[in-house]
DNA sequence: CCCCGTCACGTCAACGTTGACGTGACCATT
DNA sequence: AATGGTCACGTCAACGTTGACGTGACGGGG
């Protein structure tokens, strides 16, 4: 990982000599473009879109006038005709959480590959936001749009897909025409990193949850797997042995601390994403407690900063660079199938590091 | 802080209907609203764009009949007549580093407020990219770009700035047609830290830089700051007082741990950002030394985790939100003065929390 | 009663590009 | 020498919208 921080140049001395700017005309088009090379625009275009019928002579005399006034295709005008954008949405709740920023990050890897431009937008989790979005995007003719729903507006994302928005929603299944989903087994991933402290021999288990997770209209899969893991590795669950806070660094830190309060043996953590799990490993800390000697510990998700940790997070991997890689294939499959695309499930992997 | 993931629905289960998408047509354009209303398009654009110059009937008739046909107007399509696109590209090395994750929420906020659409491109320090990005964004018809260069890639943005681009330059100065800075105080920001240190006792100060400072062609503020507050003070400097390293949690890590081997007597720590801070806190979690009990730590920056760790994070702040906001306010001011625009210089301040 | 202004529209062209189609030159074949 | 085919272009319209300007109805003031 490497949060780097350029140097930055603060404010202007006589060492840092600001830069500056020559005029240079502007906003060139094909037809500047034709008229200094002696052809027609449409030849121009041809040219620049490498689309053959051209000849020789005339595509270098068309490549030295393009340099010579400057010439760059006004995409607007292009993707007014052609109807594509080359252009995709990507709608998110958050930006500052490690797990959405690396999600952006996959995205624009792939886009980037396939020779797109990614248009980010944040909603907050706010419902009526989120529907602007969707309506901007629309609005701006994006090719396709990838999309982390604020929680029950899956709905919205439907309404707009039948409008003619083709949509990949990252997380919960939908289905219909312009409409995909990328999964990834949450309840496998649960059971992997449960099993793991299992099999590591660890006997007194406790789960740090989501709050969310009690009252969710959604099965609690973390949850139930947890529970199910226990039972068939013949280890008695109770429920003293979920804790439920903010799914943030701080949540994990009060339920860690609740735990060792109750005086709940504890020789393992299973945590509901990686921030509460770092917020245990500081609880564990100030209590004295060693990781992995004293409990060990499993977070969720593999954000960048686990592996930065001291002792380094054990986590189920979700690869965020995948998700983005998947939506936008199957966004690009949407073109030629807009019904009946199968949801693209990615796999998690347990990533074992030091603690556990 | 909320690194807060919602849960996610992972494979379907008869628990989680899938949603399903209806049918309707898509794509109406002003002609088929203004056949339905029985009126010109013209007047329809009148109505949609608010100018008056209809009477109120109509504009009823006009209205029900978007709603009736579904119509949202073509932003590709007005952009090119208008030659305003209402779309702001916004550059960044990198999105996982919170800094710039931060810095990208910020702009976003900016942006909501006054109605953009925010394109995101990162170029992971990498010239040729940032060119590439810079040439889609002149494409794209953006209304403005807020650019986080490659350091030494100035140049590149005050080519582009010639050639039509309005560009804001964070962090770094330039000036010229087009173009804009905003600014912040380095040198008063590690100025204010350090003296921090000083007053509250320490008399041991060492910095832990970045490698790049020592070759790179610009003043090390920093570490200049670092180093005049030390001898405003009546403490001594030497070498040996500033380790550096790559300005990662890793970095920060070893420099720390570089420093303790060394045997160099430290009471007091600044780091050049909350990156290496932190791996100076773990470094010094290890080798058994109390924070700020044996040694008080700032951190450069002020990123969300600060307040998350333990101890929490005393660092210099610099507001993202303040940049993002100072940055789209200078675009705007840049579409009626092109030239002469000032830099914009935030401030900093330092936050005091428990580690210093 | 005429003139002029205002209001509520409509008409037309243009933004920059590409799809569809037309055309003349040139060459090879009959 | 006529025929057909390919090549290298050019012409024209259309994408959906708005700017500039035209127009007829209506109303009020002289």
């Amino acid at each position: 990982m490497d949060y780097v921080n350029a140097d930055v140049i603060g404010i202007a001395s006589p060492t840092s000599p600001s830069v500056q700017a020559g005029v240079m005309p502007s906003g060139s088009t094909l037809h500047d473009v034709a008229a200094l090379a002696g052809v027609s625009p449409r030849t121009v275009s041809r040219v620049v879109n490498d689309e053959g019928g051209f000849g020789e002579p005339t595509r270098l005399r068309v490549l030295e006038a393009i340099e010579k006034v400057g010439y760059r295709p006004n995409m607007l005008a292009r993707a007014l005709v052609t109807r594509r954008t080359h252009t995709v949405g990507l709608v998110v709740p958050r930006l500052v959480d490690p797990f959405f920023a690396e999600l952006v990050d996959g995205v624009q890897a792939a886009a980037k590959a396939t020779g797109r431009t990614v248009i980010i937008a944040k909603h907050d989790d706010d419902p009526a936001e989120f529907g602007s979005i969707l309506e901007t995007l629309s609005s701006f003719a994006v090719d396709g749009a990838i999309v982390y729903t604020p929680s029950g507006e899956a709905a919205t994302v439907v309404r707009h897909a039948g409008r003619g928005l083709r949509t990949v929603v990252i997380g919960v299944e939908v289905s219909g025409k312009n409409l995909g989903s990328v999964l990834w087994d949450i309840s496998r991933g649960a059971e992997v990193g449960v099993e793991h402290l299992v099999r590591t021999g660890r006997t007194r288990l406790v789960m740090l949850s989501n709050t969310d997770s009690a009252d969710s209209l959604l099965p609690p899969r973390r949850e139930t797997a947890f529970r199910h893991t226990l039972q068939s590795a013949g280890l008695v669950f109770t429920e003293a042995r979920v804790v439920r806070r903010d799914p943030s660094i701080e949540g994990g830190r009060a339920a860690m601390e609740a735990v060792l309060a109750a005086g709940t043996p504890v020789d393992g953590v299973f945590a509901y994403n990686d921030a509460m799990a770092i917020g245990a490993l500081q609880a564990l800390a100030l209590a004295g407690l060693q990781v992995p000697h004293d409990v060990a510990l499993v977070g969720f998700n593999d954000i960048a900063l686990c592996s930065a940790l001291v002792p380094a997070l054990t986590s189920v991997r979700l690869d965020r660079t995948a998700i983005g890689r998947e939506a936008m294939a199957l966004l690009d499959r949407m073109r030629s199938t807009p019904d009946e695309n199968a949801p693209v499930v990615v796999d998690v992997e347990l990533i074992v590091r030091q603690s556990a």
